[in-house]
RNA sequence: GGCCUGUUCGUCUAGUGGUUAGGACGCCGGCCUCUCACGCCGGUAACACGGGUUCGAGUCCCGUACGGGUCACCA
């Protein structure tokens, strides 16, 4: 009962109502602690909702970070919000152009748009110079003049005790005066920030309330020797700058979430909320990687799959609906997306599943944007072999006929293949189970019949081969199998009259007459 | 190892104290049928384990096991 007026919509007239009883109560307020996770302080209208991906750009747009961005612009769509790009090139080393590029790229092709001019990193070197410089200031943070290697040896000595380590805090007590000399000196420093006493606490919403005690975290450094400032200070101070307010990312940045907590708080800037979405796992369950096989999404795209599929495949991946559906359109995917429907733990990426909805988006295709999907693997496949293409009007008809035969277009070649080679070699199983003693008999009378047969039109060759077969009085299955065996070298085919017109009279009887030498 | 965290069919998931534990992929069987594919129908298969709390636990609490993440002057 409890359950239903809760639900109902009436909540406000029974919990305004002087007349319930405090029993009633009591014995429904506890459900509003039952929550799993604690709820966000959820404002309804959202008009203000910001969410950036921020991608670096050191290789290929993997599927773990196009889910991510996917999450981030449904969220922003959702709430009527803006989605913003980051790109973090901070790492000169790493970071490419044509990375940048793979990645705009990877996004676009999944038609995820971004509302503002992607913001580079690393043209943001001097705020994030003035923004450490601030902390030194405020007294947030300290010049730590270690040595790197010193303190290096002590983390490997740390290690091989089997200890942690934390930096000593010796360059914390030093004096006005001595930093004063060292800094007259010429001394090199890092800047390292000064963890506060007390606990760290934010409220993911996927994860819940997580608590760290501030004595785990340690003084890490700020600014580099060589004057430049790290990850942590660009990321809180690119977020605030661009004004996020939900960050939703990999759970491989939980632990970062207090140091960051700390950093905007000790800026003076509001902390924004935090969702931090499981990782994408390969099938031994560990976090999806190279050696697990294709993961840039860019890859799945050159093997044929539609960015319909790869998105509605990757929204499915540590998100669902509620309810059953799972071909949803993107339009159904914005609407029915929000942070509380998060999963909690890893995901398994299956291409078993991602090739079926492939398959499901393929049907549902015009037939011309099936053929120019086909176009380029079979183009690829038949150049390699030196055999000449087929015309345009050809290919529709073949995207007609595999239209709910392929899974992937990359394998369209190899299903195709049997219009464009005769058969070399004849499928053993199926030649024991349909070739047998009368056969060539009857492919003869075929060959005879369609010899004389004027018009080569789907229907009049099913007349022909009905009519021989009731001839012949047989079930005309007996005739086509073996039939389909001849043209094809193999048992599956779409029907057999339609190959037959797109193989056209001269290769069919070419065809059949090999059959038959074959079977002497 | 410390810290964080997760665990429902093989896989993706529904489930917010009372369900024959639902759906999807895969697999198996059947129907349709010229085969394949599509479609339809049916089947297989799961609450990691142990303690509590409760009349009642997949759901709440504690522990164990196992998995993942993270521990940089990388991002």
């Amino acid at each position: 009962m409890c359950t239903m007026l809760w639900r109902g919509g009436w909540e406000e007239s029974v919990w305004n109502s002087h007349n319930t009883s405090p029993i009633v109560r009591s014995l429904c307020r506890p459900r509003l602690r039952l929550q799993r996770r604690p709820k966000l302080p959820k404002v309804e209208p959202m008009p203000d909702v910001r969410v950036r991906f921020a991608p670096s750009p050191t290789g290929s747009l993997h599927v773990g970070g196009a889910r991510t961005a996917l999450f981030n612009w449904l969220y922003a769509r959702h709430t009527s919000g803006k989605f913003v790009l980051r790109i973090e090139d901070t790492d000169k080393k790493r970071s490419t152009p044509e990375a940048v590029q793979v990645i705009f790229d990877g996004l676009k092709w999944l038609n995820i748009d971004w509302d503002e001019a992607p913001l580079f990193q690393s043209e943001r070197l001097s705020a994030h110079k003035d923004a450490v410089a601030a902390l030194l200031q405020n007294g947030s943070a300290y010049r730590c003049f270690c040595a790197p290697e010193t303190i290096v040896a002590d983390r490997q000595a740390a290690e091989k005790r089997g200890e942690g380590y934390s930096y000593p805090r010796t360059c914390l007590n030093l004096n006005e005066a001595d930093i004063q000399a060292k800094l007259d000196a010429g001394e090199p420093y890092a800047v390292r920030f000064k963890i506060p006493e007390g606990v760290t606490e934010f409220n993911d919403a996927v994860l819940g309330l997580i608590s760290t005690p501030n004595k785990d975290i340690d003084d890490f450094i700020l600014l580099r020797r060589d004057g430049t400032p790290v990850y942590m200070v660009a990321v809180v101070a690119d977020d605030a700058h661009q004004g996020v307010t939900h960050i939703i990312r990999g759970e491989d940045h939980t632990t970062n979430t207090p140091k960051q907590i700390l950093l905007y708080q000790a800026s003076g800037l509001p902390v924004p909320q935090f969702a931090h979405i499981p990782l994408i796992l390969g099938p031994d369950k560990k976090r999806l990687s190279k050696r697990h096989g294709a993961t840039s999404v860019l890859e799945y795209r050159a093997d044929g799959i539609l960015a319909e599929a790869m998105r509605n495949y990757l929204a499915l991946l540590g998100w669902s609906p509620g309810d059953d559906r799972e071909v949803m359109s993107l339009d159904e995917l914005i609407a029915a997306f929000d942070l509380d429907r998060l999963n909690k733990s890893g995901a398994v990426f299956d291409e078993t599943k991602l090739e079926w909805m492939n398959g499901q988006y393929i049907s549902t295709l015009p037939i011309d944007v099936i053929w120019q999907n086909i176009e380029p693997h079979l183009t690829k496949a038949l150049t390699e072999k030196n055999i000449p293409l087929p015309d345009a009007e050809t290919g529709l008809q073949f995207a007609e006929l595999y239209r709910e035969r392929l899974r992937s277009f990359r394998e369209a070649p190899q299903k195709l293949l049997l219009f464009f080679k005769d058969p070399s070699e004849y499928d053993e199983k199926t030649v024991r189970k349909r070739w047998k003693q009368d056969s060539p008999d009857h492919l003869r009378l075929l060959q005879q019949k369609l010899e004389e047969l004027p018009n080569w039109d789907h229907d009049r060759l099913e007349e022909l081969l009905n009519s021989l077969a009731d001839r012949l009085g047989l079930g005309r299955s007996k005739l086509i199998h073996p039939l389909r065996l001849a043209l094809t070298g193999g048992a599956a085919s779409p029907g057999i009259f339609a190959v037959m017109v797109l193989l056209g009279k001269d290769c069919c009887l070419r065809r059949i007459r090999l059959a038959l030498e074959r079977i002497k």
